[in-house]
DNA sequence: GCAGTACGGCACGATCCGTGCCGTGTCGTT
DNA sequence: AACGACACGGCACGGATCGTGCCGTACTGC
């Protein structure tokens, strides 16, 4: 019962590394279905028949990439501490001039459809916020944090505070911005015994 | 001294209207020189003298509707209050259909260019809170808020969240989102003499 | 080994880009 | 009042890319 595709996986391959390093020559804006074709050494139809455009094309060359150079989710018992690796993490991908310009395609290029933010947020982005979610929801189970907030909605206010510099470039998507995104979302919802601030 | 002009005011209003029209009835993506030339009556010769690309122009249309339909930046003496009226209204003309579209397509086409979202930053966004931030530091002066935090930051976090919603359809820009991220933004930043968390 | 199909290559009309030219009208100068 | 400069609308052009159709080849599964 194997999935009855007869696609060939060698020009499946040759299409996304052809994408991905056009869009990353060239940007986003130059890059078109007939240049990926050539440089793939493919045919249109080939591209047409298994993405509708060329940002889906874009988006599964980034995820295949992504996959492997993920970001690092840890686990210690010193829940802001976790949560300031894991987002300092994050933005050091969106820094990264191989991923952060691309990612940056992709939201721009999902404003064109009517929905298209809404399906690149529930396809893209909200499967690779999943580990976020569940350590906010155990910090949560374990009392450190406010249990009446989604975590989601936290995650709404940092990644878009990380979406801001991206699309922005309102200043350095370092490790510094990161601390203090964190820190002050937090600030007002840590449950300390002695109600001190975090530092 | 005049400027030595000799533009046509009823061409440069007649190109504003008809793209701003066009971006609303079809969507910026079949937004087309060509056509805001053809709804204006004008030739393509005269939008490319006056506006290096659509975006430019797409850009002078909304700052002219903007200016007459602003967001209000109300200042009593309680702050917290008056900052959830203004993100509430500013999420509010995010969420007309008139205006939060145009907005999304201006972030979007910004990638394009390399340093192109730093140049609508500058030129469109930050004047425009710049009301905002005086009214934060505002607060500081006064000693109701920590003194250590530059406004243009916490304002980053706050309309990066909006633009979260914006961009990725993740929920709707209404008052009650606008008053969460507030909250959520200055509850630990407030200072009160009982340590008491705002409601 | 056969049949089906995905494939690469090529061609086509359509759209829009950015630019050049041309004749007209309007505005500033004298 | 007359002139000259320039912005304007209209048209045409080459170039690029779109999405689709057709054709012969090569690979894959039964």
């Amino acid at each position: 019962m194997k999935p009855p595709t007869r696609r060939r996986e060698s020009s499946r391959l040759a299409i996304l590394d052809a994408a991905i390093a056009l869009c990353r020559e060239e940007g986003y804006g130059k890059l078109s279905i007939e240049g990926i074709a050539a440089r793939a050494g493919a045919g249109k139809h080939t591209i047409y028949r298994w993405w509708p455009n060329k940002s889906a094309v874009l988006m599964d060359a980034l995820d295949r990439e992504m996959t492997a150079n993920s970001a690092t989710f840890p686990h210690t018992d010193d829940f802001v501490a976790d949560m300031r690796a894991t987002i300092a993490s994050v933005s050091a991908i969106q820094a990264n001039p191989d991923f952060g310009p691309v990612i940056a395609a992709l939201i721009a290029e999902a404003q064109q459809q009517p929905g298209g933010g809404r399906q690149l947020l529930e396809s893209f982005f909200k499967p690779r916020r999943v580990p976020i979610v569940e350590r906010i929801r155990q910090a949560q189970a374990d009392g450190e944090l406010r249990a009446a907030i989604e975590p989601e909605l936290l995650l709404e206010v940092i990644f878009g505070a990380l979406y801001h510099r991206l699309l922005l470039q309102s200043g350095p998507l370092d490790e510094a911005y990161a601390d203090f995104v964190v820190k002050l979302v937090f600030s007002g919802l840590i449950t300390r015994p002695d109600g001190s601030p975090i530092s």
